[in-house]
DNA sequence: CACTTGACCTGTCCGC
DNA sequence: TGCGGACAGGTCAAGT
C-alpha cells in the first residue's frame, strides 16, 4: 500500500498532533510488528515525549526526547491512525465508523499517550513493523542505509536521478525505479504512472532509454509524487492517513487499475501485464517496447 | 557481482 | 455455499 504519497500524508497528519506529547505505554501483539525488548521500551519510551516526526523513503521516523527513535515500516497494509481522547473524539471525526471500532484484528500496536489519546497500528498482514533504536544510529539500520535520494528534495536534479537508474543498465526500467536504492518511495502504483506519463514500456531495459527521454521520466516521477500528495494519497484498499481518511489520488490514476478503461490520452484500453514480478498497468498504444540499441553493447 | 524469484501473512475475489 | 488458487500498495533472503 503506502508508498511516499501515502507516508508522507501520514507523517504530516502525525507531525500535527502528536509533537510534544508524551508516551503513558505501549502495548502490541505480535513481536513480528513490534520486534523491540520489553526493558529498552520501558525504559526509553514511557514518559518520553515526542519531539520530531520525519519520512525517509517509505519508512515513517518518530523521534523521542530520551535520544531513541521509533521507525516504522507500513509495508502493504499498515495503517497509523491517531484517536482523540474520548471526551473529544466522537462527533466530527472524518472516519467515525474506523475508528470506534479500534483496537480490531488488524491492530499490532498501540501508542497510549497522557493525555489519553492513542495511536494505533494496525496491520492485516503483519509485513509492516514498529522499530525502536537509539536516534543517532538511525541512519546505520538496514532499511534506512540503502535508500537512495529523496524524489522530492530540491538536489534531486535529472543528473543525479539519471546517474543513479543508470546503475540498473542491465535490467527492466519498472524493476529500477522500484528499486529503493535508486530512488526512495516509489512502488507500484507510480512507478505504473510514471511510465505511462512519458511512453516508456515498463519492460524497457535501462540501457536502451535516452538521456533526454530519462529526464522526462525524471520530471515525470516528482510531478506524479507531487498530485498524489495534493490528493492525500492512493487507497487502492486498506490506506488511510493519521485521521482514518482515504486518499483519492486513483479517481486520476490515468492507468493504475484500469485495465479494460480507456487511456485518458488516445483511448486504447488499458492493459494489465506482469514486469519485475508486479501487477503492471500500461496503455499498449503509447507505451510501445524499442528495440535494443546501441548502449548495451559497449 | 547483478538480477530474478520466492517467502513473508491475511483477506478477498473468481472460477469450478 | 464451499474450496482451491491467484492476487494485493513492499522488502528480504535465497537462488541463478
Amino acid at each position: 500500500m503506502p508508498e511516499l504519497p501515502e507516508v508522507e500524508t501520514v507523517k504530516r497528519g502525525l507531525a500535527s498532533i502528536l509533537i510534544n506529547k508524551t508516551i503513558k505505554s505501549i502495548s502490541h501483539d505480535t513481536p513480528k510488528s513490534f520486534p523491540n525488548e520489553q526493558r529498552l521500551v520501558e525504559q526509553f519510551t514511557y514518559h518520553a515525549s515526542i519531539i520530531l516526526v520525519e519520512r525517509r523513503g517509505k519508512g515513517l521516523i518518530i523521534q523521542l526526547s530520551t535520544g531513541y527513535t521509533f521507525l516504522i515500516h507500513l509495508k502493504m497494509t499498515g495503517q497509523l491512525v491517531y484517536v482523540d481522547s474520548e471526551i473529544r473524539f466522537g462527533a466530527g471525526h472524518p472516519n467515525k465508523s474506523l475508528v470506534s471500532s479500534l483496537p480490531d484484528r488488524s491492530t499490532r500496536v498501540v501508542f497510549l499517550f497522557s493525555d489519553g489519546s492513542k495511536l494505533y497500528f494496525n496491520d492485516q498482514r503483519k509485513f509492516g513493523w514498529v522499530k525502536l533504536l537509539p536516534t543517532a544510529v538511525l541512519n546505520e539500520d538496514s532499511f534506512i542505509k540503502k535508500l537512495g535520494p529523496e524524489p522530492l528534495e530540491e538536489d534531486f536534479t535529472d543528473e543525479i536521478f539519471i546517474k543513479q537508474i543508470r546503475r540498473r543498465n542491465r535490467t527492466n526500467v519498472k524493476a529500477a525505479l522500484l528499486d529503493q536504492s535508486v530512488l526512495a518511495g516509489v512502488g507500484n502504483i507510480y512507478a505504473d504512472e510514471s511510465l505511462w506519463e512519458v511512453g516508456l514500456h515498463p519492460s524497457q531495459l535501462v540501457g536502451d532509454i535516452s538521456d533526454t527521454k530519462l529526464k522526462q521520466l525524471h520530471k515525470a516521477v516528482i510531478d506524479v509524487l507531487l498530485l498524489s500528495i495534493s490528493h492525500g494519497g492512493s487507497t487502492n484498499k486498506n490506506y488511510v492517513d493519521a485521521f482514518g481518511r482515504k486518499g483519492s489520488y486513483m479517481a486520476f490514476a490515468k492507468v493504475f487499475r484500469r485495465e479494460g478503461k480507456p487511456c485518458p490520452r488516445c483511448g486504447t484500453e488499458v492493459n494489465k501485464l506482469r514486469v519485475a514480478g508486479r501487477g503492471t498497468h500500461i496503455c499498449p498504444h503509447c507505451q510501445i517496447l524499442q528495440k535494443t540499441k546501441e548502449l548495451t553493447k559497449k
